[in-house]
DNA sequence: AAATCGGATGTTATATTATAACTCCCGTTA
DNA sequence: TAACGGGAGTTATAATATAACATCCGATTT
């Protein structure tokens, strides 16, 4: 309790942007690449991805299926699970494993696999592609006669819009 | 079902090392901090961390849980989540937020947030300092403006010793 | 010695996250 | 029509993790 800001109640949106837009890349984006590829970017599976694509925070299964069931009454968590392993598996969203939760995926269709920034304040995740670090890393897991399945690039920390926020606490 | 390699039992020990130094090491090196630090390495946290370190595997928390029990028969899930929370603040061991499992760290006391390489064949976790995929990391992160608290560097697919094993799997 | 305190553990209950297994439906195709 | 396959419905349960409160025990203080 030593600053007022410790108790504020909610964490601030990422204020100074057009959200609107993100929304309708990601969402066009997923239609687009769901056509091509031949996969059915059924009503469920769109809803969930406007879900998530609500904010840039991560958000969890659970709190997704509440959400969902409003518009899909059947809703079960199988029904959640389902649909983020397909979005997952198109590359539409990222799995966030260190919260267990999940993230719309910035670049659906070009390379996935980035460092993710997590903000502990304000629980948004900022995709970074990183081509030096990726470059080292390659470089590297090549050294190490490492065969590369998947990455996970997981950084918490404050984001540079809280860092301003909060100066002496966290 | 393609080769008689992907239904074989036992993954493959790190076998060409000696085993007992790791453990002998890492434990001393524990000891030796929790003194300094003047912290207790009880009882229920030596065996703890002795059962994770019988191999170089990443390892669940119920499955030592199970192996705890015969030790300390009032175990129960809180016991482990309890040395697991202190074995992690003191930086001796990892946890794999990828699969919600625990590794032994092998750099205790040095630095110890590094790669991990995780080997979906055999299981088993290795660590690496990478300095130069951390440099261009941090160099990363400043340029982002993003507070570090902590990083989790994940990487899955198939360790030299078992790309050696399987060539055409997997 | 008695009182107090803090860290560790015991104990019970429950929350949270995730999957298994089986059924049904529906559109395509042989 | 029959067979098939993907998606979804449904029920149950597995696996992971924490909350809350009680007890113990050794060290410090009174
Ligand atoms: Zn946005
Ligand atoms: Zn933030
Ligand atoms: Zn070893
Ligand atoms: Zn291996």
């Amino acid at each position: 309790m030593n600053t007022p800001i410790e108790t504020s109640p909610p964490p601030p949106p990422r204020s100074e942007h057009d959200h609107q837009k993100c929304v309708s890349e990601a969402i066009g984006t997923a239609e687009h690449l769901c056509v091509v590829r031949g996969v059915q970017l059924t009503p469920i599976r769109h809803q969930v991805l406007e879900l998530i694509w609500e904010s840039h925070k991560a958000v969890k299964a659970y709190e997704l299926l509440d959400r969902l069931k409003p518009l899909q009454s059947a809703a079960k968590p199988a029904t959640i699970y389902r649909a983020l392993d397909f979005l997952i598996e198109q590359g539409l969203i990222h799995r966030v494993e260190s919260l267990n939760a999940f993230v719309g995926c910035s670049s659906s269709g070009h390379q996935h696999e980035q460092l993710l920034l997590i903000c502990k304040h304000c629980n948004e995740v900022e995709e970074r592609p990183a081509t030096e670090v990726m470059q080292a890393l390659s470089q590297e897991l090549d050294q190490a006669g490492f065969i590369v399945h998947s990455k996970a690039i997981e950084i918490h920390g404050i984001c540079i819009k809280c860092v301003a926020l909060c100066n002496e606490q966290d």
